[in-house]
DNA sequence: CTTCAACTGCGATCGATGTTCGCAGTTCTG
DNA sequence: CAGAACTGCGAACATCGATCGCAGTTGAAG
């Protein structure tokens, strides 16, 4: 059964039949949990059957492919961003919605691996871009720069938490493949050519001692008014 | 054979022993062909070793995992990226270096997938990096914001470029999921909710004429400024 | 030159995964 | 009440990454 139909499009429930066992968001809410817990590669079709207490097959009638079952995950956690209303300033604003983002990312981290490549766009996607673009509102700016602007700022929040991430990871753990790298690293910055990451990896152990949430608005406020060229402060 | 190190300090060949038939190279290179060719899932290691000649389980003895076989490919991409000589305006320098990473990923779209999740780190994006840094040099900051910056812009180039590279897929084979896509995104902007979603769909239709490069290197240039605060231009 | 440990290529195979097929049971509709 | 439509799902298939063990080959030690 081919549904070439994207699942927001597609009716949840059949028109006639016996009422299904579960439904769409069971499935999403078991996926999330998986994948809080275990990262998005544990969440196989056999391992969210499962957690259902059904058979392995049964999760077809529900999605047509594991790829919708991210989507509908995805959606689901976005769908705990909080939208506050709007101050009137669109910097603190989008700053806001930015926090929001990297606060939801930081409780799911398989977000960052399910957004990676595909775009996700359900219903609560939509109502953070709709809320992203209501804050720049105001702006006397073409409507392209906005989206443009939002697009730019969604990669730099995911970059930013995703190296936030790694290093809350590497300062637990510290996962074999990480203290590879690290191996390397300083192999490559003694081995005295590339003198200016030597420089760099030198200074970046020196001065640790400013917050995150600090250095999370410094750039990303540097980002947004680049891109806007606000006067505003 | 559990080997912990990176494959960057591995050494390639064994003490003793006779020679081996390939290398990494090779198993890199024809990795890279299929990738382009027919995308990162295809770069199967059956499909490797039968691009080489060579027996499925042969490739094991110069790669632990499939993962250090796109870090592999990876790095023989990014091999590609041209250094110029620095010209002593460090925006431009920069600039140009976002231009040949745009430039090598258009040449190799499975770079955005294989570096997605993972940040691969071979010799040469770490000659990649360095030569950012010193682009940078001139420039009377501290290195933490040069990291950042260069973090940042390597993130919003790969947002562009991605998107770059889904519409011209898109106005080429238009492959049934984008179809889907737009046949929701069009029903959720004429569903009445989401006035600014609505309005800035029907304003994107309208005038698209700015070339590519162009558009780039405005967004390029006003982030990096943004960040970096500059006083240039 | 001899010897042998070490390495290579690789066929066979394992476990896991996404997905399909067909069937029995169930439920809504006309 | 009868049949159509749908559900749950056991079994199976194709494909994937990875492992194991063996025969053949090489290079260095004595």
């Amino acid at each position: 059964m081919a549904t070439a139909d994207s699942i927001w499009l597609r009716p949840e429930r059949a028109a006639r039949g016996p009422a299904p066992g579960y439904d769409r968001d069971t499935l999403a809410a078991a996926g999330v949990t998986l994948a809080d817990a275990h990262g998005l590669a544990a969440v196989t079709m056999r391992a969210v059957a499962d957690a259902l207490g059904a058979g392995p097959a049964s999760l077809y009638r529900y999605i047509a492919t594991r790829e919708e079952l991210v989507e509908l995950m995805v959606d689901r956690a976005h769908s705990e961003i909080r939208h506050p209303e709007p101050g009137g300033d669109w910097l603190e604003d989008l700053l806001g919605l930015a926090h929001e983002s990297r606060r939801v990312t930081l409780a799911h981290p398989w977000l960052l691996d399910a957004t990676a490549t595909r775009t996700p766009l359900g219903p609560n996607t939509v109502a953070y871009l709709e809320g992203a673009l209501g804050a720049l509102s105001g702006l006397e700016v073409p409507y392209r720069a906005k989206l443009e602007a939002i697009a730019v700022l969604s990669a730099v929040v995911t970059a930013l938490t995703r190296t936030e991430i790694t290093q809350a990871r590497a300062g637990r753990t510290l996962p074999q493949w990480q203290q590879a790298r690290a191996a390397y690293l300083t192999h490559v910055a003694t081995s005295g050519q590339h003198p200016h990451l030597a420089a760099a990896f030198a200074a970046q152990n020196a001065d640790d001692d400013e917050p995150v949430e600090h250095l999370f608005d410094r750039i990303v406020t540097g980002v947004l008014t680049g891109l806007l060229h606000s006067d505003a402060v």
